[in-house]
DNA sequence: ATTTCATTTGAATAATTGCTCAAGTGTTGT
DNA sequence: ACAACACTTGAGCAATTATTCAAATGAAAT
């Protein structure tokens, strides 16, 4: 208690030395922060499958549309995502826009993460 | 229109051919759906943070909860998240309990996504 | 000019998620 | 046996998100 009669927090036991190290290790959390952005354009079904499509190929809005099963609505909300997080470029060409991906970085994340799915054999 | 005069999809202008060529290349939904699990794990700030903090050193829930700013409950239910993704290990010692990165595969995927962010400069 | 087509956009809605709070384990020390 | 401690768990709540629907662009064809 202090003299308010307020509860003041007693701070558990901490390796203060080994938290100070590890701290000091950690990048920035502005860096954290994109690196998270990234991930959670990664971490949606139908995103996925159109970077995984778009790997392969490009591809217009409606290609991609019939390939995942979703709405043409549907698919371009995702894509402007995926634009706006700098994972796929798009160039119009008449009435369609195609869509690819953005660089190699990206499947070479979703390569590691394939090499660890397929590991953690459930 | 059909016979019980509904409107029928008359389907878009879709490249056939190209779609049937990069659906042979997708890989399962099933490993779609893991895939997508795993960049979920890494898609929250706090989780993200923890993983890093794992990458440096085996450290036990209070310290991960020092070092994050987060309370000792929600580190919890965020370790346990990690668990059941098998992103993380864990083992008892006495009272306390120490958590470690599972793979190395983290740490790469990690790697490549900051490859990546750091390209982009903004 | 008007229509058609491919795509985009904004609003609305249902589902998911990260945190807090309070109560519950399991282990150690007295 | 009991209290203290480190952690876990379940319920509840606010914030975020993926999709749908309807309306709006922008480009090409008539």
């Amino acid at each position: 208690m202090n003299k308010d009669n307020n509860i003041v927090c007693e701070v558990n036991f901490i390796d203060e030395k080994k938290v100070k190290a590890v701290r000091k290790k950690l990048p920035e959390d502005s860096l954290i922060n994109e690196l998270s952005e990234t991930f959670k354009s990664l971490s949606d079904f139908t995103r996925l499958k159109i970077l995984l499509s778009l790997a392969e190929d490009e591809l217009c809005v409606c290609d991609i549309a019939a390939l995942t099963g979703v709405s043409v609505s549907a698919i371009s909300h995702q894509l402007r995502l995926l634009k706006n997080n700098r994972l796929v470029n798009h160039r119009r060409e008449g009435k369609m826009v195609y869509y690819s991906l953005d660089d190699e970085h990206i499947n070479k994340i979703i390569n590691e993460a394939t090499k660890h799915c397929k590991e953690n054999i459930r």
